[in-house]
DNA sequence: TCTTCCGTTGAGCATTCTGCTCATGCTCCG
DNA sequence: CGGAGCATGAGCAGAATGCTCAACGGAAGA
């Protein structure tokens, strides 16, 4: 990834719909590079799935919360696959340090909360949980700062 | 977002780059449905920006970590301000409970977590912080799950 | 210095997609 | 019953895509 990819990306960032010609002649490209970069991007694994787009919200799912676990390490894979059949967990991280887990989670409303953490305490290997409910987005997922960065050099 | 809604974005999801005309066909649906409903979903932000498909890794930064701090409450408004500052600062919720703060960083490697770490502590209105550092991500972003239960309706 | 390799570029071409509009049919609801 | 809202099929002009080719230039290496 160099810089011109960084520019892409930031300019698709801009307007996810765009052509491919569009981008091109935004950034005085030619049309064959930016369709071989953007290509090789997604090749590459750049680009990761398109789930990350969608708003939990959108689908019902308004609530986040991040639980923090400690785990019995031995029977860590065991718990990850537990955790990975739970719908409502949309991330699962093995953290350095004090806890163990740290769990993304999505919820309907408080009572789905409620079930849901419960349903990640009862998984077999988890020892203690906290939970605790994202009340706002300060600030909101981006990676503009980074790309502007990357696309100055 | 009903459940047709669902397996359009369920066929994105396996598929980011399809036309409306190859999701149409494969859903048997007309291609004026899909067009309209995409649309719509874009419009009604049930889409994010497309900065959430960007990996890190790519762009030369592959450590994440979480930040988790506690804040005077009533500089809120400034701390997240000046979180919002720092470039590698990915995504910082308010939260409940002991900690206030969830900030999530990217690093390009373990010194540069540490000048960033360093930074966030240094933000006037923080008074305490924990540094995790994501070790592995056992189960990576996904929204599938949730998605199948939507379209199963 | 000369050579080779790689990425960029412009061009061209057939095929496909898009954006848009219109009329029709269906279902839910007042 | 009448209307609103949505899905559908059709149609059309314009644009984008995927692909290939040849030429060019710079950078790395012999």
């Amino acid at each position: 990834m160099d810089a011109t990819d960084a520019r892409i990306l930031l300019a698709l960032a801009a307007q996810p719909r765009a052509t491919v010609v569009a981008l091109a002649e935004q950034l005085g490209l030619s049309r064959n590079t930016v369709q071989a970069r953007v290509a090789r991007m997604e090749q590459g694994g750049a680009l990761g799935s398109f789930e990350r787009r969608i708003a939990p919200n959108a689908l019902g799912h308004p609530l986040t919360a991040f639980v923090t676990a400690r785990v019995d390490q031995r029977r860590l894979a065991e718990v990850s696959g537990a955790l990975a059949d739970i719908a409502e967990v949309v991330e699962v991280f093995g953290l350095s340090g004090e806890t163990d887990l740290l769990v993304r989670v999505v919820a309907a409303d408080a009572e789905d909360l409620y079930r849901i953490a419960g349903r990640i305490l009862a998984v077999p290997g988890i020892e203690r949980t906290t939970t605790a409910l994202a009340m706002r987005e300060l600030v909101p997922h981006r990676l503009t700062p980074l790309l502007r960065r990357a696309a100055a050099r």
